[in-house]
RNA sequence: GGCGGCAUAGCCAAGUGGUAAGGCAGCGGUCUGCAAAACCGUUAUACACCGGUUCAAAUCCGGUUGCCGCCUCCA
């Protein structure tokens, strides 16, 4: 039985799809101003493995995730670099799939862009229009957040308290602070489109209500964002959307925490905002996904570079196993994954079904690595019998665990080459001298010439090579 | 000022009433020529502090302290 904190209502809830067996997702996507960081990584990442989960548990999953292609930070950088609205966002758009094919992301079942629906946004707005909650002033057109009585409902506040503290730019057309813009008048040097209202563009929050409706319809069963996301966004569009169609929005609201880069939040102002690009030079992609679901969902979490070297460390780990259990029970062929479903994957979805507790899931993972290892260990009758199809039957598990994860999806062998590969160009070291140093080192030992072993295994430590004699001959890892 | 969150071992972290998962680091051991890897053992009488409810609390309630987020573009 599923569970989900739901934002709304600030318990964690039972889940019950609006249309059984199917579940209908929409997710915030970036504003595509510039390149992604690793706050929109874990945001993606979450809800990659959320959607993966319910796919995996059997339902059928329509997700979407949007693109803000207009907006004024875009035309702003626009600006700014010289060139057209559409060159700067194409562009990030670009980055943004670069970024998160790299991070192993599925792609969502839509990702819709903004400007690809001003029709259906023009339609939303004049629908407010008519039933009263939004007006026209000047060139513009506002939501009127009194006309919505629930107006605070997701984020827990109270027009008459914000009003006491307003921090929000006065504006001589709005009727109230708070009520925000639908259409935006044009401005010279802007992108427009025609609309009822004359020339413009629209504003934030409308799309969302405008493209969830077009691929979701009126009722969805779970919206996703960051926590930064709830207010005004999520807020407005539930006022958008719920005051244009008179149904309910979401059922469930779910909502990604915070990172943090060496406990302070990433701001233009520290300029520390840490590119997935950049991380990704130095880590694996699934260090980084490792990194990003070792922590609840909903809790911050501080992206240091102690946190990451844990993560590689626990990744090398699960590739180190995966090899092992390799030579042990035999390559891993499709016909072995065909195999039942086992006590892990039961145990897994028990704590995914616990609000997609990743954190246990990967404890239980490393849990199950230990169990086999010792197994592995008792001896060579592991490779017959009970034991055997006990090792087959969990790593049919762990595949399929690794896959709602997106970690431990590679061939161990490709994971370790790749791995040598990058550490021989970041030392600038010959591959073919680290094989010389380590068939000297075999014949050395062969003479029982310990001195002269040891020390060459000493040099290739210092070139971050590390040595393990197994009963079946010499092999080397990278660091 | 308003709203909300967090505080668990050296570090990270799960755990919402029944007696502390998991990871990293450390120490002892098995294995090894020695290592590495793997495994075994060990490491919080204890979950910020004070008080309360209960047969029973890290978990619920009240208070205190400290840290953080949102309220302005932000995943």
């Amino acid at each position: 039985m599923l569970k989900i904190y739901n934002t709304l209502t600030k318990k964690k809830e039972r889940f019950e799809p609006i249309e059984p067996g199917k579940v209908k997702i929409y997710v915030c996507g970036p504003t595509v101003y510039d390149a992604s960081h690793i706050g929109h990584a874990r945001s993606v990442v979450v809800f990659d493995v959320i959607a993966r989960y319910l796919s995996a548990t059997g339902y059928e999953v329509v997700y979407v995730r949007n693109f803000t292609d207009i907006d004024d930070k875009i035309i702003n950088r626009a600006n700014e670099l010289d060139i057209d609205t559409k060159e700067l966002s194409e562009r990030y758009i670009q980055e943004f799939y670069e970024d998160m094919g790299a991070l192993k992301v599925r792609q969502a079942t839509h990702e819709p862009k903004a400007t690809d629906y001003i029709a259906q946004i023009i339609d939303l707005i004049r629908l407010l229009l008519e039933k009263g909650h939004a007006y026209e002033a000047g060139a513009d057109v506002f939501y009127a957040v009194e006309s919505f009585n629930d107006y605070g409902k997701l984020s827990g506040r109270r027009l008459e308290d914000m009003q006491a503290g307003a921090r929000v730019a006065v504006d001589e057309n709005k009727r109230n602070p708070f009520d925000f813009v639908l259409w935006k008048g044009a401005k010279p040097g802007e992108p427009m489109w025609n609309s009822p209202w004359g020339k413009g563009r629209p504003g934030w929050h409308i799309e969302c209500s405008a493209m969830s409706a077009f691929f979701l319809g009126h009722h969805l069963d779970i919206h996703g964002g960051g926590k930064d996301l709830i207010f005004p966004h999520h807020e407005n569009e539930i006022a958008q959307s719920e005051g244009a169609f008179g149904e309910r929005f979401v059922n469930v609201w779910v909502h990604n925490g915070f990172v943090k880069i060496d406990q302070e939040k990433m701001s233009k102002s520290l300029g520390n905002f840490l590119m997935i690009k950049d991380i990704l030079k130095q880590y694996h992609p699934e260090a980084v996904r490792l990194f990003l679901l070792s922590n609840h969902y909903r809790s911050p979490i501080d992206f240091t570079e102690q946190a990451m070297i844990e993560a590689e460390t626990g990744l090398e780990k699960i590739y180190a196993f995966l090899e092992r259990i390799t030579q042990s029970a035999g390559p891993d062929t499709e016909g072995r994954n065909q195999q039942e479903q086992g006590e892990l994957w039961e145990h897994f979805c028990e704590t995914m079904d616990d609000d997609f507790n990743t954190a246990r899931a990967m404890g239980l993972v490393f849990d199950t690595l230990r169990q086999l290892n010792r197994i592995m260990d008792e001896g060579t009758d592991a490779t017959n019998g009970k034991k055997r199809a006990r090792l087959e039957s969990v790593r049919a598990d762990l595949k399929r665990v690794g896959l709602v994860l997106g970690i431990g999806t590679e061939a161990p062998s490709y994971f370790f080459e790749q791995k040598k590969a990058k550490t021989l160009e970041r030392e600038a070291i010959d591959k073919a001298l680290v094989e010389r140093l380590i068939t000297e080192r075999v014949q050395a030992r062969q003479q029982k010439n310990w001195a002269w072993a040891d020390q060459i295994r000493g040099e290739l430590a210092a070139m971050n090579i590390v040595l393990e004699d197994r009963p079946e001959g010499t092999v080397w890892k990278a660091k």
